[in-house]
DNA sequence: TTGGGTGCAAACTATTTGCATTCGA
DNA sequence: TCGAATGCAAATAGTTTGCACCCAA
């Protein structure tokens, strides 16, 4: 047997199939290449992380199409943008509600399901105006002796 | 009497000085400037809308210097970056406990104070680690009569 | 005087776009 | 077949950096 090259999971194609199409995206050879990937488990990846993991051992997607494809799964509710680092978009395979916990120092983003944190009165909107979502982000730093 | 353009409000230079010295910034001529105009009343200015409303009558601050300024403030805590959106960062003049409402179809944000919304429990941290902050981020948008 | 601060322009980098080609239905 | 999707490379734009000059203490 030889050695093994641990693979990035991936959905298998037929599951990732399914979810583009029920969220009513065609799914073309290199969406189902992105879905299989970032849809294989709870995780929050950038663009690049993604388009490195999908091309892992053969190139399977192109940059822009992984940004096209990344803005596509955003708009149709597949995935969730999560701004908090100006360096980079993460995009969050859950797309259902829940929070953030940002890692200051390792870039990291954690989840914090709505059982941890909730938010208390959500403020009337003007009119005309409806509610796109409400994130919370907790950040957090490495303890420092002396600020 | 000259036809008068409105000017941006801005603070006295001796008002902006404290507020720098106050946080243990040394209060240069261009930080003062930006100063001046972005701690003149509470409000949301991305890096490129504060240039040019500093340099609005006559060129006192470079680009970088806006950046560089508006990063040696963030780090200070005198302002407060806020990320809501991928384009660019925005500098709240109000560095106090409040969150955002963002407008996506404006690009606009709106303060929101802790008295109208409020984080229920928030997470035990990992040891070694400390909060930094929390964001709450209010995202509205026009109503659609379909999506 | 002298080290921090500044200005400028060039560098960087994530993301977007235009367009010819290819693909999926 | 034929419009939609893709790839590529070039364009964009916000932000950062390197470095020589300047100024306040």
């Amino acid at each position: 047997m030889t050695q093994k090259v641990r693979n990035v999971p991936r959905l298998d194609e037929d599951q990732a199939i399914s979810l583009l199409k029920s969220r009513g995206i065609s799914p073309t050879r290199q969406r189902v290449q992105v879905a299989a990937v970032l849809l294989a488990r709870p995780q929050h990846l950038s663009a690049e992380q993604l388009l490195r993991l999908v091309n892992e051992r053969e190139e399977l997607v192109s940059k822009a199409t992984v940004y096209n494809t990344l803005g596509l799964f955003a708009r149709k509710g597949l995935v969730r943008e999560v701004l908090v680092d100006r360096a980079r978009v993460f995009y969050d395979s859950n797309a259902g509600e829940h929070h953030h916990i940002y890692d200051l120092d390792e870039g990291t983003l954690t989840d914090l399901d709505c059982g941890e944190i909730a938010v208390d009165g959500v403020p009337r909107l003007p009119s005309g105006v409806e509610l796109d979502g409400v994130d919370i982000i907790v950040r957090i730093r490495r303890k420092k002796t002396r600020s």
